[in-house]
DNA sequence: GTTTAATGTTAACTGAGTTAAGTATCGACC
DNA sequence: GGTCGATACTTAACTCAGTTAACATTAAAC
């Protein structure tokens, strides 16, 4: 029944833009006073999971150069959400840590996600969740089984999902810290042409 | 059940990402053989629906400024995917037309996609379809219910889901193009910070 | 026939990325 | 202990896709 198989195809494809791009954009908007690029919102997801993070080490998970994630820091920390921390054994080292205004961001972007998350959960019935989690665990897993490029952070667990995320490459994020290098070789954050950036108009 | 709703939602959240980002981003980069910004493509994209695009209804369509278009038509020009045509009624007016390489292009754009869908698909019954398709258009709406910003060009329906389409504002666009004015006002193409560009590495 | 509005292009600018060069520190080796 | 290469970060110059503002050209209104 190709007809079913196309509207499904497309209403999953809808939903995807629905969630990663309308709905992210706009939890980000309610949640900061200042306006913050997807990058800038990822790096300080990224220092709210545990472990030390280096300059370069979020270049390496941003897959954007030193020089950018350099640049970004620069912003954020004018902003007071990060500060950079010379490491005790390596001068040359620099932690960055994320400061209270910084978390304060992140817990408001959760708690504004979790409220919107929680009046969708009402919609359905514990079965019916179940269902839906088997059914879209199976999509992503074939989906990034169809493509090479399947490095990336998610962080959508908030870095605690552990051995339980559907991702494999994002376990090394969420619940081994030592693993961070090289995730993500490809969900490029790439220079930028269109959807990211803080709304300017 | 909590943990379930907090999985669950996570666990949607990957699979928009994984969509959205991975899949489209990779069946662009295998269906063209230049680069194209996610601009570029979606412009290609309304133009291959029914109705005469002008530079100014894609400014609206897709929420940027004339003079980003008409670079953009430039770019796309040159590359003989699309021409401009002067009006017979209004020489002011140019229509954009898309030419038999910028058809080729989304045709091979289509045609990937349908292949990976096609693949995903086998891997549900009937029965988990119907199901699926229930649950999946519920967190559409309800999702949009919830933003103030829900004007977008979804587009993934190839223009031809008509009053069939979960999205309200989308529907001008599929079934109705003499309502092309304002859909998207702020599903916005901004001036670019990040994922959409073509991979430069 | 002149003024006003609409359409599209050009020019100057912005912001977030890039690469390449520069600075400082570390570790190793003679 | 001094030099040399590697590592970590920053700075500078550039690119690219947006922006706004000014400018042609054409159409419409009075």
């Amino acid at each position: 029944m190709g007809n079913l198989d196309q509207t499904l195809s497309e209403n999953i494809r809808i939903m995807a833009v629905v969630i990663a791009d309308i709905c992210h954009r706009s939890t980000l908007q309610m949640a900061s006073p200042v306006n913050l690029t997807r990058n800038q919102f990822t790096i300080l997801k990224v220092l709210s999971t545990e472990g030390d993070f280096q300059i370069s080490d979020l270049a390496r998970l941003l897959d954007i150069s030193n020089a950018a994630i350099s640049k970004n820091i620069d912003r954020l920390a004018q902003l007071d959400l990060v500060a950079r921390q010379t490491k005790p054994g390596d001068r040359r080292s620099l932690d960055i840590i994320l400061l209270e205004d910084g978390m304060k961001i992140l817990r408001e972007f959760d708690r504004i996600l979790g409220e919107k998350q929680e009046h969708l959960m009402d919609q359905f019935s514990i079965q019916e969740k179940e269902n839906l989690l088997d059914l879209v665990k199976r999509v992503i897993t074939f989906t990034l089984a169809e493509e090479q490029d399947t490095e990336l952070i998610c962080l959508q667990c908030g870095g605690n999902c552990g051995d339980t995320c559907v991702i494999d490459s994002c376990k090394g994020l969420c619940s081994l810290p030592e693993k961070k290098i090289s995730l993500r070789q490809s969900v490029g954050a790439k220079q930028g042409s269109s959807d990211w950036s803080p709304d300017k108009k």
